[in-house]
DNA sequence: CTGAAAGCGCTTACAG
DNA sequence: CTGAAAGCGCTTACAG
């Protein structure tokens, strides 16, 4: 810590809201100035409706003038709860994490909160007790749960019991409206369906994610769903799990790529195995489009990268995050009936170059 | 002290310590339980040299026995300084920033700090502003700053000013030892000139980063060294600067690649712009690397997800975000004197698919 | 080595 | 609509 300690500049207050190293205003300063009790100055503050218009304009005026902002130390002290938001994630995907973070931090400008981050393992055995540690330790305003922690049910009778707001981002409903972003995975996955019957596949196979995350079924059920709309049907043979990873991608597809007859599509659960594919196909010395069709999920920047370019369902990442954050401000505040509505993402389809009609056969 | 909370077993303490709801334990209560005055108890929890070793053990059993951990609000609150500690920052890579960020959050464990993350634009004009109003406003412990806003010195002047603590991540030394780590990025591109030109290349290109990155002049001329020992030069219309974009990336490897005699081989400051070196390649109906040899920065996930694989300079992020942290704690600590020592980091090369001999000519 | 008092900057609970 | 008192859970400054 820098200890060097310069002796206080200015003990006027008027040259002192120039100097850098002036003591911050208070409330007691407020108070004085506008000649109120500092609880006054509280309910200005804190938006309270009851103080005469002409008190509040002065207040506010002092406020302005002094720069004055109330410490959220002493306040989340007085209030029994901090102004931090905590983000418990365990998505190993970078930029999903980062568009996130992005998003809630969107939401949070102009506000006096700050966004706390805390990576997890849910496989750990302290698991739980860690995030109890975490969420009653720093006495956090609420928490926002990404896939796939927030489908942990065990976390969240957690923070039931310990009565701290959550909003839980997910590829279904899994919760009162209030608490849900649901990001309709469903209806993406069925879009990939689709385009790949209108291409005239036929022979399609499916990588999906695992188990452990409620986005590797929603997926492949969205996906079936809009094959049987095609009057198509995902055969056992062509459905395979894998891990969301590049090298489980990899492995899938080089069992289904030597399948006889040899799919002619393929849709995984995310990009990263979607790019497993290209290896695997081109150690096969298949061709994309030309012999076999890809379509990923995420549209995450590797999409963009890969050759040829990846078409992929995208969800809006950031927008989600922006929105959760939103929900869990707003669950304190009268806008509550508005935000008793679930929130609905809906994917959309981004077309590139990996998919293009079957190889006649 | 060790202030991680264990579920402990409860005491006689009765059924309270197992039910969720039960009013935390505070300082005065481990005070009345040990029979001593709140300042000893909080002797013990700042580590105060002047507590007889028998009161120590018997209140530390206590606090253990009761899970009893400080609250770091009022902690803050008195100590006129948060038990957070922001990172800054404004790289624009992901992987980069969850890195960086697992990095510090692995030398935070076990400690009662938490992090706050704020990236930020040093291009908008409130930017000094916002980043004092931050620091300021929560107290901040300390701050972690990576490329490039950590070499913004007006950033660090204020910081100065305001007298937060700092640790700076850079390519190069730019300030005291003790709050610099620094990356050496010269070493790296150093590497990668010696392996081209050992393979034989002679006609060999750099795409550089923006000039308001200082890694972008450390790279170019690491590389420039690099060459130089084997008795190269980096031609001048050899020589190109680009915005480390994939796009910025493509546009600069597609002039390159149209000169006369056409490069031979390209070192990109970073992997996107290698993206971009490949696909401009591809367009041209070159083949990596039998026609031409590719070397980027970073070994960022793309850089084995592209094919051919990419040779690449590694830097341990996760490690570098490790060492700032534990440079930041120590700075109040009796470890100042091993901590004032610079912390320095060597880039290693990753030798993969995209080098070869050059082309016979 | 230990403690009683005052205070950090706010809010709650109560009173008017 | 407004305020005086007490308190949130800690630490500093002082005293012994």
């Amino acid at each position: 810590m820098n200890l060097r300690k310069k002796p206080a500049a200015a003990p006027q207050i008027k040259a002192a809201s120039v100097d850098p190293k002036r003591k911050k205003s208070t409330i007691n300063d407020i108070a004085r100035m506008a000649n109120v009790s500092k609880k006054t100055v509280s309910r200005v503050i804190n938006d309270s409706p009851f103080v005469k218009e002409e008190t509040r304009l002065k207040i506010n005026t002092i406020i302005r003038e002094l720069g004055f902002a109330p410490d959220p130390q002493a306040r989340g002290l007085a209030f029994r709860r901090s102004f931090l938001i905590g983000m418990i994630y365990d998505n190993p995907t970078a930029q999903y994490v980062v568009n996130m973070q992005q998003g809630i931090l969107d939401a949070m400008r102009g506000t006096s909160f700050e966004l706390v981050i805390r990576p997890c393992d849910r496989a750990v055995p302290t698991f739980l007790a860690d995030m109890r540690h975490f969420i009653e330790r720093q006495k956090l305003f609420g928490v926002i749960l990404t896939p796939s922690v927030s489908e942990d049910d065990r976390l969240v009778k957690l923070l039931h019991e310990i009565d701290c707001p959550y909003v839980r981002i997910a590829a279904v409903s899994l919760d009162t409206a209030a608490t849900m972003v649901v990001t309709h995975d469903v209806s993406g996955a069925a879009d990939a369906a689709r385009h790949l019957a209108d291409l005239g596949h036929k022979l399609i196979a499916h990588i999906s994610g695992p188990p452990t995350f409620r986005s590797a079924h929603e997926r492949r059920r969205g996906f079936a769903e809009g094959l049987s709309e095609r009057g198509l049907k995902l055969a056992r043979q062509y459905d395979r799990e894998a891990g969301y990873t590049f090298e489980s991608g990899i492995a899938a597809a080089t069992e289904l790529l030597s399948l006889k007859p040899r799919p002619t599509a393929i849709f995984t659960g995310n990009d990263e195995m979607a790019a497993g594919v290209y290896k695997a196909a081109r150690d096969l010395g298949l061709e994309i489009p030309r012999d076999l069709s890809v379509v990923g999920f995420d549209d995450s920047p590797v999409a963009s990268r890969m050759w040829p370019l990846l078409t992929s369902v995208r969800l809006p990442i950031r927008d989600m995050g922006r929105m959760a954050a939103e929900k869990l401000f707003h669950r304190r505040t009268e806008k509550r009936a508005q935000n008793d509505d679930a929130t609905d993402v809906i994917p959309t389809l981004v077309v590139r170059e990996s998919t293009a009609k079957p190889p006649a056969a």
